[in-house]
DNA sequence: GTATATTTGTGTTTTAGAACATAGTTCTAT
DNA sequence: ATAGAACTATGTTCTAAAACACAAATATAC
């Protein structure tokens, strides 16, 4: 992971969260020690084993997690949309990072060293909780994910996938197409199926007129019924 | 979930972590709150849906952590040794619990109320650190079963449920027979698999000597195969 | 201690989804 | 602008594991 470029930002309207929890000089100290790096399309942020030591918060952008498997093969964790923290965990656990993470398109993120998250958050009681909080959810969110990746047949996982890209990045203008440019190949990592499955039960969907595909882009026409095959599993 | 029998219980020896960490007013503030409950082989101790309200640390006995999936297929998503905290997730994420406890055979349970958990990590870092450290260690363990239990077969799944069980409870006298005496059901739940295939699996195991049966006892043979197993999925 | 329910064990059938093959299409880099 | 690479699409085959069925063995309740 290297160093990119500088930039000026005001971080205390893109740090919303934690810099609201700061005292005035944590606010300056983080401010001197925050860096602002962008990253290109497909640019990896960092590697399984890598060894963590910055908290990041995506400003701009889109990244994925991820995680190789048995025989290579990946598996999206989770996906980062603008103004979440990730890269934290592994710090906290005492552990080398054991996902991936890169950016789906240009993001630009700021990086925290995390000796520094840590000093603060021992003293400072109501920045643990913050995090503390952010473990939280994301444990019952993962939880949740291996019940539904396990159960759930393909038509669900899908369909649960590509509500969960809506959740995160929201619709286009026509209030319709999922505000993300994505390979089938990533679909399906993160649906936790074969490239091929994406494929064919992306182009049902079109048939059953649930959804519409113009090349990568994909409109919502059904969300209701994506709602139900997606509970059904 | 009904309070049972009050005991006299030296809480310093048996909720050793925290303790450690906290102050004299503290501990005194948790030996008055704290109560200690039982709870019996099979018995629920958190139901899905019900409002967290207690932190509780296992002090004696076996617990799963359990959640109903589609068609309320089961599935194990933990489990609980002696001195291991649950149930506080989903009051930290401010969530009802999504998933449910049961007692694997007679246990005892000291329950905190939360509140008062979180009013001291508030005013505590280091308290807030050991939660955070919980629960990441946990995120990473949730993370990486995501992906053993999709992409493992089922040999490779209930290898690594056999090593995940002789980690957790340990062997008994002999240095070989796994301490936990477990209903086929809950091996293939925990698994990730059909109670036949479960059984299946096992006599496999048993005529290639990995393992050996006696009813509900397994004794591991070979324990260098397991790994290879669990490894190769 | 006996009856009833639950768990275990095994064989057979069925099926969802992986694997493979191949062709057309769209990116991307020079 | 064009060559090569990567992605998308679709048909076919194959297989792991679920579903089902039933018998035997245990456990649990009365």
């Amino acid at each position: 992971m290297a160093a990119k470029k500088k930039d000026v930002i005001d971080l205390s309207s893109s740090l919303l969260d934690i810099w609201r929890i700061l005292t005035d000089t944590e606010r300056e100290v983080l401010r001197r020690s925050a860096r602002i790096v962008h990253f290109k399309k497909n640019e990896l942020i960092y590697l399984e084993e890598d060894t963590p030591k910055f908290l990041m918060c995506l400003f701009t952008g889109k990244v994925k997690i991820f995680k190789s498997g048995v025989g290579g093969r990946s598996q999206i964790i989770r996906i980062i949309r603008p103004m979440q923290y990730f890269g934290y965990r592994a710090y906290f656990a005492r552990e080398n990072y054991v996902t991936a993470a890169m950016a789906f398109e240009s993001c630009t993120v700021c990086m925290i060293p995390m000796e520094l998250i840590e000093k603060f958050l021992r003293g400072n009681g109501n920045l643990a909780f913050f995090f503390i909080q952010l473990l939280s959810v994301d444990l019952g969110i993962a939880d949740q994910r291996v019940v539904n990746l396990t159960q759930k047949h393909v038509r669900g996982r899908l369909a649960e996938s590509l509500l969960a890209l809506k959740e995160s990045y929201g619709l286009e203008e026509d209030g319709a197409t999922i505000n993300i440019y994505l390979a089938r190949e990533d679909l399906a990592s993160l649906s936790n199926m074969t490239t091929s499955n994406a494929i064919r039960t992306l182009s049902n969907f079109v048939n059953e007129r649930i959804i519409a595909i113009d090349g990568r882009k994909i409109k919502i026409i059904d969300e209701e019924r994506l709602h139900k095959i997606s509970r059904m599993g």
